[in-house]
RNA sequence: GCCGCGGUGCCGGAACUUGGUAUACGGGGCGGACUUAAAAUCCGCUGGGGUUUUACUCCGUGUGGGUUCGAUUCCCACCCGCGGCACCA
């Protein structure tokens, strides 16, 4: 009789939750394993074919780890704030509230529909206001401590999605949601200081257990580099250029200086306090840089353009020499000081802008050609001719601090985090300002603030949240002085809620703290994180921040928060293309779910391909799964009580070392590809004993859970996911016959079985008597018998 | 341009950590059994070429070199694809 999956999955389903079978302890003499899933934007198109992906392996482990005797917290939660559902709202005007709950229960019920092992107990919800309150007292504390600030500066822009946005949100010059090009626009901000974070952000990089490529984006992202702050004096007038270098050795060749359009001194020359000759000229060239955009500033890189400060000379601060200063746009505003001492003989851009002005080039490094950017002998250097341009960076920065001119530095590519948001469904930021006092924070027991209710969504695209216009929010006493006060208006951004969502999941209920201090210390860190790549630079960033913080005012006790990360492979169409509406080739986990059955789509997906590599969706793959299940169904038949079955043994050790190491490494396809063979085997057998059968229920039930309960509860009480995981015996899972190689010059010419262990002599004996060696070896002259213990004879002529 | 990842049958992929039978496992295809028929299921074959055609032989893991008794695996150079960053001083 065929495998009714309808009928079985849903059994089972509910007999897991009745048992409790995923429920974790808080006070357990097991060791823990906290195994944990980026937590989903729960958005009305249900969950996509690749959620399951990422799912189902930290399922795989987590019942296996719970098999091994941990104690296994692997929760699950909704990252509900965010523009799609307020989106809706505008277009229908849904409360954004309502859509959460109604998307909320669906993904719900299509997560448990595949099986997926969540201790629900812990449910968290980023927009419920017993999780968000936490969420707004981290940001008091940022406030209190200085980190976060007030600043109006010129940021990004989305004109589509009428916000403003972090550097981390704003890909290629276009926003990160919806790709709109990306505009600056001045207005006041909310902003973290990550800054200050970013040496221990880099640093603890090193003893995570994260994929290398993830590592190396944030270590760019970071960008940190070490170098000199060198002050270049102007000369008849007051006043410096403070510049960053990484090459504090070239100073010799420093021809001119460089402003960015931005920097302050430009600023003074518009304005008139400081006089250039030709200020009619760089006026009308800063106004041209100042209305590009990031993106046609950078697109616009092939030539180089910039303006001469005429009559304005900055001197060298070594060499005494008086250069010419220049403003250009390939100089940024926002990076080191906002201009640089330009060395064109040994930089490209330096290069290019000194070809195009004809501006000298005077190399002070051995070069054969220029520009030379590496390291070399010093020439052109005065006193310093000679040196290595490693000892001269060195002894420049020496002689920079003793004339105080300037000093060692380092400088960082990373900038603070632009944190507020002019739309309406987000967290409010907890601040209240007031004429008197300024900007005052929420008192801690008025939190959470809360949203209010609004007739329009719609954002105002002004630079305002909508919450501004809700008159009944916005006024408030001051809690400080009690005097008329006002609210801040904006709200926080997508990414706050999932900075610290995994310590609520060890203590949900919580009303008095974040977390318990004591529960905090017996789960955290994550042991196992899992998710998409695409949060290189964003949530796993800016987690990694909110976690130090909250590490250094000890409500966490870890330094990082996430110890092993795995990143999960997209899913692509057939063809090797991203799935899409359009093309119409997006497939549901639904229908395979409902066709298949979830064990299938488990499995599928587990085998298709490298954990981590972006594999193709091919339907007809599918069908190879549900014909193993049904093998695997079949078997049943043939268990019998006693059956010593000798020569399935070995297969069934090597398997189960197998599966172990796989699951242990994620390489879960080679796992269910060796319980393949297994089940092949058995299936070619009369009869299979019933511990045979049941070891391979148990190595199965971590990825397809349903089938293997059903078959396990034939013969065995509680949960096969509660059960001892089958330890392997070396000795058994040993072949006691090899097949042995025998080569003729590194060629195959033969091979034979032989007893495992056979010694050198005997096997070179055994290998000459075979025809097809004689005939290698006929008549040749024998110069050397390579033997390699188990595997092969080579014999060299 | 820089950084990272990858290139293996008709397709998805395995073996690369530790050099030692290349293509495990799954799909597809072909042939056969069952059937009135089809589907499903089961069994067999399936890298390419050559031949005196059933046994042997040569070639074969992006390309070209190297190390080695032996290289998909290690080293060097290059080509192609994908992802990230990109005037960061």
């Amino acid at each position: 009789m065929k495998y009714d999956h309808r009928k079985q999955e849903k059994k089972w389903q509910k007999f897991w939750e009745k048992q409790q079978v995923f429920r974790v302890e808080d006070d357990s003499e097991k060791p823990k394993f906290y195994c944990l899933d980026m937590f989903p934007y729960p958005s009305g198109k249900g969950l996509h074919i690749g959620h399951p992906r990422g799912y189902t392996a930290t399922d795989v482990v987590s019942h296996y780890k719970r098999m091994n005797g941990f104690n296994v917290l692997h929760p699950m939660g909704w990252d509900a704030f965010g523009l799609p559902a307020e989106n809706y709202a505008i277009k229908t005007g849904t409360h954004p509230r309502e859509t959460v709950v109604k998307n909320v229960k669906h993904f719900k019920n299509q997560l448990k529909s595949i099986g997926l092992g969540y201790d629900w107990s812990r449910e968290i919800n980023t927009t419920d206001p017993d999780y968000f309150k936490w969420t707004q007292w981290i940001f008091l504390q940022m406030f209190k401590k200085g980190l976060a600030y007030e600043d109006e500066l010129p940021i990004n822009w989305c004109p589509s999605c009428k916000t403003g946005l972090a550097n981390e949100e704003v890909v290629k010059g276009r926003c990160e949601r919806c790709d709109s090009e990306v505009k600056k626009k001045d207005i006041r901000q909310w902003v973290l200081k990550i800054t200050d974070y970013a040496d221990r952000l880099l640093e603890d990089l090193e003893d995570l257990d994260w994929p290398e490529p993830i590592k190396e984006m944030q270590r760019n992202w970071i960008g940190r580099s070490e170098g000199a702050k060198i002050n270049f004096k102007l000369k008849e007038t007051e006043g410096e250029i403070e510049v960053f270098t990484t090459r504090p050795d070239t100073i010799f060749g420093a021809t001119f200086m460089v402003l960015a359009p931005e920097h302050d001194l430009t600023q003074e020359i518009v304005s008139g306090s400081l006089e250039a000759e030709n200020k009619k000229e760089i006026e009308k060239y800063v106004k041209k840089a100042h209305k590009k955009s990031d993106l046609e500033r950078t697109e616009l890189s092939k030539e180089k353009s910039g303006v001469e400060v005429k009559g304005l000379k900055a001197i060298n601060p070594i060499s005494g020499e008086e250069i010419p200063v220049w403003i250009a746009d390939y100089v940024l505003g926002y990076y080191g000081y906002g201009a640089i001492m330009s060395v064109p003989a040994h930089d490209e851009r330096d290069y290019e802008m000194a070809k195009k002005y004809g501006l000298e080039i005077r190399a002070v490094i051995e070069a054969e050609e220029l520009p030379f950017k590496a390291e070399g002998k010093v020439i052109n250097s005065n006193d310093f001719n000679g040196l290595s341009t490693k000892l001269m960076k060195e002894k420049i920065i020496e002689k920079l601090e003793k004339i105080d001119a300037g000093e060692r530095a380092t400088n960082y590519k990373l900038r603070d985090w632009i944190f507020s948001r002019q739309r309406y469904w987000g967290e409010p930021i907890p601040l209240i300002h007031c004429d008197g006092c300024g900007t005052v924070p929420v008192p801690e027991e008025d939190l959470p603030v809360t949203l209010p209710e609004v007739e329009k969504y719609e954002p105002t695209g002004t630079g305002e949240s909508p919450l501004a216009t809700i008159v009944s929010w916005v006024n408030v006493d001051c809690p400080r002085c009690g005097m008329e006060a006002k609210r801040e208006t904006n709200t926080m951004p997508q990414w706050a809620g999932s900075c610290w969502y995994y310590l609520r999941y060890i203590d949900p209920e919580n009303e008095k703290q974040l977390v318990d201090p004591e529960k905090e210390k017996s789960f955290m860190p994550v042991d196992l994180y899992v998710g998409g790549a695409e949060h290189a630079v964003l949530h796993l960033l800016y987690s990694r921040f909110w976690h130090k913080f909250l590490y250094d005012l000890d409500v966490a006790s870890t330094k990082e928060p996430f110890k092993k990360l795995k990143n999960q492979g997209l899913i692509m169409a057939k063809d090797g293309t991203k799935m899409s509406k359009s093309k119409g080739n997006v497939v549901s986990p639904d229908e395979i779910v409902e066709q298949y059955g979830a064990d299938v789509l488990r499995l599928y997906e587990m085998f298709v391909g490298g954990f981590e590599d972006e594999v193709p969706w091919d339907e007809e793959g599918v069908v190879g799964m549900r014909r193993f299940l049904e093998k695997v169904w079949g078997l049943k038949e043939k268990v019998v009580e006693k059956e010593p079955d000798e020569d399935l043994r070995g297969l069934l050790h090597r398997t189960i070392r197998k599966v172990t190491e796989d699951i242990e490494s994620f390489k879960f396809n080679t796992a269910i590809s060796s319980l393949m063979i297994l089940s092949n085997e058995m299936k070619s057998k009369d009869k299979i004993s019933m511990e045979a059968f049941t070891k391979f229920l148990k190595l199965l039930a971590p990825f397809a859970p349903h089938i293997s309960e059903e078959l396990w509860q034939k013969h065995n009480d509680g949960s096969v996911l509660r059960s001892d995981w089958p330890e392997f015996d070396e000795k058994l899972a040993k072949k006691k016959k090899v097949t042995l190689v025998v080569q003729v010059n590194g060629k195959l010419r033969d091979k034979f079985e032989v007893e495992r262990g056979i010694k050198k002599e005997e096997a070179i004996k055994l290998a000459k008597k075979r025809e097809k060696v004689k005939k290698g070896i006929e008549g040749e002259d024998i110069k050397k018998e390579i033997f390699v213990e188990d595997k092969l004879v080579n014999f060299v002529t």
